[in-house]
RNA sequence: CGGGGUGUGGCGCAGCUUGGUAGCGCGCCUGCUUUGGGAGCAGGAAGUCGGAGGUUCAAAUCCUCUCACCCCGACCA
């Protein structure tokens, strides 16, 4: 049982001015973390209560899934980094550092390279293997744009867990396992979540799932099918090519030139020729590992720059900047088109279709072209689905209709198969006595962000509505007149008893008036309040109420533990 | 990194245009009254006005530089 007056729970009554999001604002005003810099909180001892109750779900899935907790150093030298070469690779989002003796170090963001250094060392045979090895642990980005509090900081908690096993098909076992454990750690926890594809990287096939929880200020956009059971990320989800060429027998007008002063983004060259936005082609210059690529997507359409990367086999890709751009087409930014556009490759994504007249830029100021064909007036070179799916799109798997919807991203399972074994030279001996490269995967959580996707998904207005299986406490008992003393004895025994039932308690013994204790009450969201007031006291009842319902119940004193379990089971 | 915005007692904000030495609400402390949904009255504590420099008799206010934080974008295990 602890006593709100002993602990610190700053709770605030007005929304701090730099908070955006409903998680943001209330995990501030319910006094479970304060900012220290960008990206950088404090855990009061309500967040703690909270972060500890989701790790020890976490544990027991990851234990009963067969894994084993470790914990490596967040502290780690670059010489590791650079066998692997993401010293270079990862780039600003790296936190570096240098010791006394000006040696280079970093704060580790993930931990392949370091688990991978220790297996490499004591794991010689296959007769250790599989291995699973997770830890719950702090990391550190230096991310571009930090935001939403917990959501998405610069330090951050995650469970990561990486497999070692001798063969690919062993491999894939261990990461449906995972799968698995996933699904249970994050249904536990109380979110409502999908697992969606994700870019599946060198291996292919289901290789990558991402677990999204589903909430509007999710950062991600995440493709699901109305009818079957299709869900991938945005980046991911293919586009089925549906459109075919109208067929109308009208002879098409031949291309024309037409001036267009100002007009360049799509809505205002769409209102000019009065045309929907389907019937213009943006062109947009890539220049993928040094080479410029001109890629073609409808006015309504968006290019999808992971697909575009992966068809171009490109290291390095990026939109041109403006000198390239000119220096290239040479004709102004917002007027670029594909007609007699020389030196490069033109590609188009699929729903660009030969034959359609389309509105293009003229590559020259204030000029667009009309009625400009594919295969009459211009050359396209390629076609692929470079684009991303919108809502009206078409399931790839059975036709249904797509929908979108936005996603916080709190766990992502990964097959690496051997990229890190073969990069650090991580090997074993199997059954012949053979060298062989581990097969590796790699399992993260989120699980501070965890946190705030759970208030995200479980908020009304007056604060936070916990699910009860990480709710910092389980029962809030709130003595009203805590001066008079048989209200404040009945309050100290049924925390007590409640305790001793297995129950977590807050006894709100602050001298505060009837409606602070419960607006704050309301405002922490702890599942069950029990209200211990003179009047009812005397008759020998109590108050339970339920937070997310607001159901209140009159009780009887000897019915509290017997009520108690009854509707606990039905609070979430 | 580009664009926009904000820094004034613990929190939320006004004051800045038109310089005259800091104010409101909430919170905090003391006392009395009150006491089942953010009490009333009285008294009180608390601010180098983000920082540095400059202009001026005088700067929260004007100028220059700088730092921090927030939002949008680009970027991204």
């Amino acid at each position: 049982m602890m006593r709100y007056s002993r602990l610190l729970i700053p709770t605030l009554r007005d929304d701090p001015s730099d908070a955006e999001t409903v998680s943001h604002k209330l995990m501030l005003r319910a006094g479970l973390i304060r900012k220290v810099a960008a990206g950088v909180y404090s855990l009061l001892p309500l967040g703690l209560r909270v972060l500890s109750r989701v790790e020890k779900i976490v544990r027991e899935e990851m234990d009963h899934a067969g894994a084993q907790e470790i914990l490596l150093p967040a502290l780690q030298p670059s010489g590791l980094w650079e066998e692997t070469g993401r010293w270079q690779k990862y780039g600003k989002e790296l936190m570096r550092l240098k010791d006394r003796h000006q040696r280079d170090f970093c704060l580790g963001p993930t931990h392949e390279e370091v688990i991978t250094d220790l297996l490499r060392n004591e794991v010689r045979s296959y007769k250790q293997l599989p291995l699973n090895l997770y830890q719950i642990q702090t990391k550190f980005r230096d991310e571009i744009r930090p935001r939403f509090g917990l959501m998405r900081g610069r330090e951050f908690i995650m469970k990561d867990a990486y497999s070692f096993d001798a063969d690919l098909s062993e491999a894939e076992k261990t990461y449906e396992l995972m799968y698995k454990a996933y699904q249970n750690i994050f249904q536990r926890v109380g979110l409502d979540f999908r697992a969606v594809e994700a870019d599946s990287g060198l291996i292919g096939g289901s290789s990558s799932h991402e677990f999204m929880v589903l909430a509007q200020t999710g950062e991600d956009a995440i493709v699901s099918c109305q009818q079957c059971d299709y869900a991938a990320n945005m980046e991911q989800a293919e586009v089925v090519a549906t459109e075919t060429g109208l067929d109308t027998g009208e002879t098409i007008p031949q291309i024309e030139s037409v001036s267009t002063p100002g007009y360049q983004s799509v809505e205002d060259v769409s209102a000019f020729f009065k045309v929907s936005s389907d019937k213009l082609l943006k062109t947009l210059v890539f220049i993928a590992d040094e080479k410029p690529y001109a890629v073609l997507v409808r006015g309504d359409h968006e290019i999808n720059e992971v697909k575009l990367k992966k068809y171009l086999n490109a290291g390095e890709l990026a939109l041109a900047d403006k000198k390239t751009l000119i220096s290239v087409t040479n004709g102004p930014p917002g007027f670029s088109g594909p007609v007699a556009l020389k030196g490069m490759e033109i590609i188009a994504d699929q729903s660009v279709i030969p034959g359609v007249p389309y509105v293009v830029g003229a590559n020259q100021k204030d000029t667009h072209l009309q009625y400009a064909v594919a295969g009459r007036d211009f050359v396209v070179d390629h076609f692929s689905d470079l684009r991303n799916v919108v809502s009206d799109d078409v399931c790839p798997r059975c036709g249904g209709l797509i929908s979108i919807d936005r996603g916080i991203e709190v766990g992502h399972v990964f097959m690496l198969g051997t990229k890190y074994s073969e990069a650090m030279n991580a090997t074993f001996l199997d059954q012949q006595g053979k060298s062989q490269y581990f097969v590796m995967g790699c399992y993260g959580i989120g699980v501070s962000r965890i946190i705030a996707a759970a208030i995200e998904q479980n908020n009304d207005e007056k604060g936070i509505l916990w699910p009860r299986q990480i709710a910092p406490f389980d029962v809030e008992v709130i003595p009203m007149q805590e001066k008079k003393e048989a209200v404040m004895q009945a309050a100290i025994d049924i925390s007590k008893s409640l305790q001793n039932q297995g129950y977590n308690v807050l006894l709100e013994d602050r001298k505060e008036r009837a409606g602070v204790k419960f607006n704050d009450a309301d405002l922490l969201g702890i599942p069950i309040q029990i209200v211990i007031g003179e009047r009812d006291l005397k008759s020998g009842f109590v108050e339970i109420k339920q937070r997310k319902s607001g159901e209140k119940a009159l009780t009887p004193l000897a019915e509290i533990l017997e009520t108690l379990s009854k509707i606990y089971g039905n609070v979430v």
